[in-house]
RNA sequence: UGGGGGAUCGUAUAAUUGGCAGUACGGGUGACUCUGGAUCACUUAGUCGGGGUUCGAAUCCCUGUCCCCCAGCCA
């Protein structure tokens, strides 16, 4: 384990295309992002994926990342939002510098822009009715309409736009809209909204604007006033990126910046949105925005979690375009791998049961040594413990008649009390109901930090002092939501019917040791058995103490005893496919019915060449691919050899370009695939030379023999490359040998590149296949 | 039904861009233990289905299926 090789880090799919942005110097190695929010609610975790994204690729990259409250809506937005929002983001340890920034100052600017709009002809003002521009939307399937007034003159518009600004219309009398394409198949470009009337205060603008811009006019150009490079947003913007380009393109030159969409966080057990979050606050299902079940950042400061927790955890999720929703575990995992670390250990008892040790001399009391650190935590501190005659321990701590495998207190058995003595249990009383009242038990004085001799005690349990335990209120939280997806009201619900009613438990009489008393109140503990707490920071107070549970410890022993359910869910099984017409295919046939040329080509293609009816179909599709191919059918007679290469190889490379646009023509690329028949050069290297072609046109034969390309199977020539490369790999070789027979793979393309892709592969194979057995 | 996205162990996410399907969480088993925590070891389990190209396919081609988004004067 000498060599640490830096391994190439793994980006995901935005820092992918930065990096690549970076190398082309796109933006000159400028690296901006932003973190957008509207200032109309609270921050929650799925927010902090957001900031961490745009934040963490703006830093690694040298780069900044602006705050920018997209504050275009005046009727929800809030300054104390704003300042909310601030707290958070900088309680998450992110920092913005001086780049703070409110769309609501770039008012003047976007009417500016506006005008710039409607002068080119590119907006006009619409003075249909809210109602009257849904109907001539149009449909999903079907085309939208023009607005009778979508061609009033630059004249009219800007004066109406004037108007607009001035307030001499009412609410909804006008609108501006961008004149785009009211029959586009995307929904966003049939004439979007860029302004709206709104006779409403604005936060910080007061009562300055009457008319407001729409977050498909105003966005963009924020990001482009603030020389954004990289516009991260969610994946329900995909469709209004034609939006965002539309409008950059109009107004701004490149390098300006571009959008790119990655998917949003979503929780097992919880809520997302900011109108269910807001539902719930204000419907009293929770105590308020900082509730600790809620995953708002002010939730989860208040419950105690860390920041550093929160990104870790969201860092692990990644980032990706799926949809998906990540299970409570990892985040709970987190939280604990974060608290191991920075958690001390106390003791406190939740729900008590009283212990009396009747050897142990009454009005006696000894202050143990406790370290705050186990063993396996590298920290260094203690502090006393107080232990006396009377003591509490958890109730579920003993046991009258103990389970198999029970390693705590029952009847007759010993235990030993964490930092302290083994104690035995003599006798359990009893109220009249037969309720276990109070254990007798015994204590070995020779048992304080050392083992009890001649036997062996199994389990250690937590305990306080009755007399100096200091009285608590405890509070514990569990999901918000009996169902991992609230959100999927399929069976007529709405997602408060999911609502887990035990999602938070009160425990008023539960006792902590006293030494906590001279900590900082905001210290995090882990009390001993139980799990991570912290005081509570708007309930708790000296004389009347609050913990909130962080989060509980792993519980290996209740798993074992009552076996949850699996939770994995059972694949779903496709229902028998109906027939539905494919749409490439279609038109393929489509063609060939319209066009009895093409409908010939493929006859012959099945009859006369014998093709498969795939390839025979794809051939015939169209005019000038089935030209393609006859002319490198005239070049190279073998059809089933030609068809393999234009439908399978060459369909990859060209990817959106089409067969017209090709830099050269059928007859060439027939002389490259009989090059490859012939075997004269091998199927990778046809690839080489089509990618050539490709970049720069030209005649296979031409760029075979200036490259000097010639297949090897010749197996001397092969043999001492191969026993070159399995003696440089000489744990794979025997790894192969132990029946890790994918490794050939690995081999293969060793030799592939060793040869620069010149190697007949299956001599390649063979051979390697006779040395590796050898 | 039009358009835009997407599909890899139970979950999330990788795969040198055609070459060993890996990592983490979870689950299981065991070791250790003055926390039934932590740690350690082992283990479990996957390329949406069907065809094709290739020596070799998660990756390329064809085809089918399923999921998400879009018809706010919200963002």
């Amino acid at each position: 384990m000498n060599n640490t090789t830096p391994t190439p880090e793994k980006k995901d799919f935005i820092r992918e295309i930065v990096a690549e942005d970076n190398r082309t110097g796109r933006y000159g190695g400028r690296v901006v992002t932003r973190f957008p929010p509207e200032p109309n609610g609270f921050l929650h975790i799925g927010h902090a994926k957001s900031i961490s994204l745009n934040f963490g690729v703006a830093e690694e990259n040298g780069g900044v990342c602006h705050l920018r409250f997209d504050d275009t809506n005046p009727e929800t937005e809030d300054m104390s939002y704003v300042e909310s929002i601030q707290r958070d983001i900088r309680w998450l340890g992110f920092d913005w510098g001086e780049h703070l920034y409110f769309a609501s100052d770039y008012f003047e600017q976007f009417y500016a822009f506006a005008v710039r709009l409607i002068e080119a002809g590119r907006a006009y003002v619409d003075s249909l009715s809210e109602e009257e521009i849904r109907v001539y939307r149009g449909t999903v399937t079907e085309p939208g309409r023009n607005s009778p007034y979508r061609e009033r003159s630059v004249e009219e518009n800007l004066e109406l736009f004037r108007r607009m600004r001035a307030g001499e219309f009412p609410d909804g009398a006008h609108v501006l809209r961008a004149k785009i394409d009211m029959a586009s198949p995307n929904m966003k470009m049939r004439d979007p909204l860029l302004y709206r009337i709104r006779h409403a205060s604005h936060y910080r603008r007061g009562d300055e604007w009457c008319i407001y811009p729409m977050y498909d006019f105003a966005h963009p150009l924020e990001d482009a006033i603030e020389n954004v490079t990289h516009s991260l947003c969610t994946l329900e913007f995909e469709n209004n990126r034609a939006v965002y380009d539309w409008l950059l393109d109009s107004l701004f030159d490149e390098p300006r910046p571009h959008q790119y969409e990655f998917a949003r966080l979503a929780l097992d057990y919880t809520v997302m949105s900011k109108r269910k979050l807001l539902q719930l606050v204000n419907e009293g299902y929770v105590s308020g925005w900082d509730d600790p079940r809620m995953f708002t950042i002010s939730g989860l400061r208040r419950r105690g979690v860390t920041p550093e927790a929160i990104r870790t955890f969201v860092e692990r999720v990644g980032v990706a375009k799926v949809n998906s929703r990540v299970e409570t575990v990892l985040l709970e995992h987190t939280i604990r791998d974060d608290l191991n670390y920075r958690a001390r250990r106390v003791m406190a008892v939740l729900d008590p049961l009283k212990v009396v040790i009747s050897n142990y001399p009454a009005g006696a009391e000894e202050w143990l040594d406790a370290d705050y650190w186990p063993r396996d935590i590298p920290r260094e501190g203690t502090r006393k413990v107080p232990f006396g005659r009377t003591i509490y321990i958890e109730r579920e701590d003993f046991a009258e008649e103990p389970p198999r495998g029970f390693k705590r207190l029952s009847p007759g058995q010993e235990v030993r009390l964490r930092h302290s003595y083994v104690i035995k249990c003599e006798e359990v009383i009893r109220d009249e109901l037969g309720r276990v009242l109070e254990l007798r038990c015994t204590y070995d004085p020779t048992t304080l930090g050392a083992r009890p001799r001649g036997r062996k005690v199994k389990g250690a349990i937590h305990w306080v002092s009755a007399e100096h335990a200091l009285p608590a209120e405890v509070r514990l939280y569990d999901r918000l939501f009996a169902r991992a997806n609230p959100d999927d009201t399929s069976e007529g619900k709405t997602f408060k019917d999911y609502l887990n009613p035990n999602s938070l438990i009160t425990l008023d009489r539960a006792f902590v040791e006293p030494s906590i008393a001279a900590d900082p109140t905001d210290t995090r503990y882990q009390f001993e058995r139980q799990g991570y707490f912290i005081q509570d920071a708007v309930d708790s107070r000296p004389e009347a103490l609050v913990f909130n549970r962080i989060i509980g410890l792993r519980d290996t022993w209740t798993k074992r005893a009552e076996p949850a359910p699996q939770a994995g869910a059972s694949r779903p099984v496709d229902p028998a496919g109906m027939v539905v017409e494919g749409t490439r295919s279609e038109a393929r046939d489509r063609a060939r019915a319209e066009n009895p040329p093409l409908q010939a080509a493929y006859e012959r293609y099945r009859t006369e060449f014998g093709l498969e009816e795939q390839d025979a179909d794809l051939l015939s599709g169209d005019l000038t691919t089935a030209a393609f191919f006859d002319a490198a059918l005239a070049a190279h007679n073998n059809p089933k050899s030609l068809a393999n290469w234009i439908n399978n190889v060459l369909q990859g490379e060209i990817k959106d370009a089409t067969i017209a646009s090709l830099p050269f023509g059928g007859a060439e690329f027939g002389k490259l695939v009989a090059l490859v028949d012939a075997k004269t050069i091998s199927h990778n290297q046809g690839k080489q030379v089509l990618a050539e072609m490709l970049a720069n046109g030209g005649d296979p034969e031409t760029i075979v023999a200036a490259k000097g390309m010639k297949q090897i199977s010749d197996a001397d020539a092969l043999a001492p490359i191969i026993d070159q490369i399995m003696a440089d790999n000489a744990g794979k070789v025997s790894a192969y040998r132990n029946g890790k027979i994918g490794l050939l793979g690995f081999f293969m393309g060793q030799v592939m590149r060793q040869t620069g892709g010149k190697a007949n592969p299956q001599l390649v194979k063979t051979l390697l296949e006779e040395k590796l057995s050898a």
